[in-house]
DNA sequence: CTGTTAGCGCATTCAA
DNA sequence: TTGAATGCGCTAACAG
């Protein structure tokens, strides 16, 4: 009923040869004879033989499966992101384990311990929002585990990374909204634990300083990413006497709530108030009044990048020392 | 540099005792002195001793890791469900291993072989667009590994499986546009491949039945899913002499592209034409104009059940036979 | 209660 | 070119 798979033991027991010619010769080892060869791969075929992977990744202590921990998976981002990821990795034979830490600190230190308990070679990392230390990551040395970090990248120095950089793109946004008349453009951050690199703000201001407008720092306001976050925020800047003409939103979903909640304030969407976010959702085209323009940051390349980078630190011997490296991908403005 | 991780064998020496005593001891085997367990497990702690999977594995010809195939993960649906399995994998210190055969029915065998070779210990799956065989899943049979097949189930006997029910609400959809005075329903049905059991058009006629209403075949339209192909079934409906003034879409996709055509075409939303569809995404609340009600599938708890039945699975003695089980959960309108 | 031994399937070193 | 022997780390049957 349950037949248990072929092993090489049963292979060369039927040709009367030795177990480790039957090795061998499903490796192509150069010293095996033709004959030989040919024989125990057509019977291995004949068998349906397929080699046990659990007693390979004992025997060489690898398990051929990398980690990846992202806060979560409906972020059409990471989805993204896990694509290019699978591709590269499938490339390699490797098998993706992934983790969601759901934005939790605690999580995602039980994730690592869960990946690392389990032998992956490697780990992708996307971190928490709540990750502000890095320990739990840099434990990991210790039993060999690189870790790559992309996209979310921690901001402490000796790490891995790809992240991609938003701030041409931010200068670029918010040039456009300049040359379209907007005046006063807002800027809603978000928060700090995630604005170490505040790129965003960076490229809002260079770009007024470029087209020499001064900024006025009412018009910069937070969010903690939360609905009543960002309508609080959108509030403030709706109570100023000033009001913005248009909106530089932290995300996709921050944009999509001040688009909401300025609606309900009656404003004319595209008229009285302009959009441009970052990420760029498919969803948006469903949107009557979309952002004018978002900011895209190329998860599946990011998620290609950081597993080859990854893959080229599993493939370096134990005994040499690979210097940090750094990528950093550009954005892109898209105008809708 | 790369200290090895120790192992029983240096407990033990360290110790003066023989393996399987630890082994036993770090296991709270009954037979074991109390003094001895407690050294071990001391000693174990100041050593960080782990347990190398790997060898558990292959000793036990186990994994305890399940594979999840999944047309994809941009849809919310999965993601959700993804979260049901992996809380409950979780409890059992399972890994899952998550592939996504975008719909494409030889990717989808390709996942399958995948994880057949690294020895998944049992595997759910909600089948593509595109399968409409399962060899390639029957054949895991034959290696012992169990399969549930979960929300997208192939009609075919002698399968576990766990989906959801449409019809009830699908009977609740239609009564609710009734009663709101719309006259004349259509429905857009999907792609025969995934109508197998076609319970949104049985609830449909179900509740015109009820009512006393009398079907109008030309009302029933099919979309293969494509932005274009249900922009051809609603243009089919919009030219119809007696226009419907509402639509059950077949899920969300289509609901939105239904609306937008709508729109493009004058339509007033509500107004003119109001929209009922499955699923229930966050991003509706967004829309200017969402559908009026859509049918919850609950695919978290979809997850968690599918995933219950696999442990069961896996948890029962080989020799056994299992009857197949198939859970159905009932959908719920959310009237919005 | 504890120790001895065998073996899971494979790659690999050493010997022929 | 091939075979014999070893061991990866752990569990469990068997023996004391």
């Amino acid at each position: 009923m349950e037949k248990k798979p072929p092993t090489i033991k049963e292979i060369a027991k039927k040709l009367n040869i030795s177990v480790s010619t039957v090795s061998r010769a499903l490796h192509d080892h150069p010293s095996i004879g033709l004959r030989t060869k040919m024989q125990v791969q057509k019977l291995a075929a004949e068998m349906n033989y397929e080699p046990n992977q659990t007693a390979i990744q004992f025997k060489q202590g690898k398990t051929f499966t990398i980690g990846l921990i992202l806060p979560n998976l409906m972020e059409e981002y990471f989805s993204l992101a896990i694509n290019g990821v699978e591709d590269i990795a499938f490339k390699n034979n490797y098998n993706v384990l992934i983790g969601q830490s759901h934005d939790d600190l605690e999580r995602e230190k039980k994730i690592v311990e869960t990946m690392r308990k389990h032998r992956v070679d490697g780990l992708l990392v996307s971190i928490s929002k709540q990750t502000d230390a890095i320990e739990h990551f840099e434990q990991l040395d210790k039993y060999s585990i690189p870790v790559v970090f992309f996209d979310r990248v921690p901001n402490v120095p000796d790490i891995h990374s790809v992240w991609c950089s938003l701030y041409y793109s931010t200068i670029d946004a918010v040039e456009l909204l300049l040359k379209k008349g907007h005046e006063r453009i807002a800027h809603i951050c978000g928060p700090p634990s995630l604005n170490i690199k505040n790129e965003r703000l960076e490229g809002y201001i260079e770009a007024h300083k470029r087209k020499k407008v001064p900024v006025n720092e009412s018009l910069i306001v937070t969010t903690d990413l939360s609905k009543e976050g960002t309508e609080q925020a959108v509030e403030k800047l709706l109570g100023l006497k000033n009001k913005p003409t248009a909106i530089v939103a932290f995300n996709e979903t921050v944009a999509l709530d001040t688009i909401q909640y300025a609606k309900k304030k009656k404003l004319k969407i595209n008229k009285d108030i302009s959009v441009v976010s970052y990420a760029n959702w498919p969803i948006t085209s469903h949107l009557d009044y979309p952002p004018i323009a978002s900011v895209e940051q190329f998860p599946y390349e990011q998620g290609v990048r950081a597993t080859e980078l990854l893959f080229k630190l599993l493939n370096t011997k134990s005994d040499q020392t690979i210097p940090y490296e750094n990528v950093v991908l550009q954005s892109e403005l898209i105008v809708h």
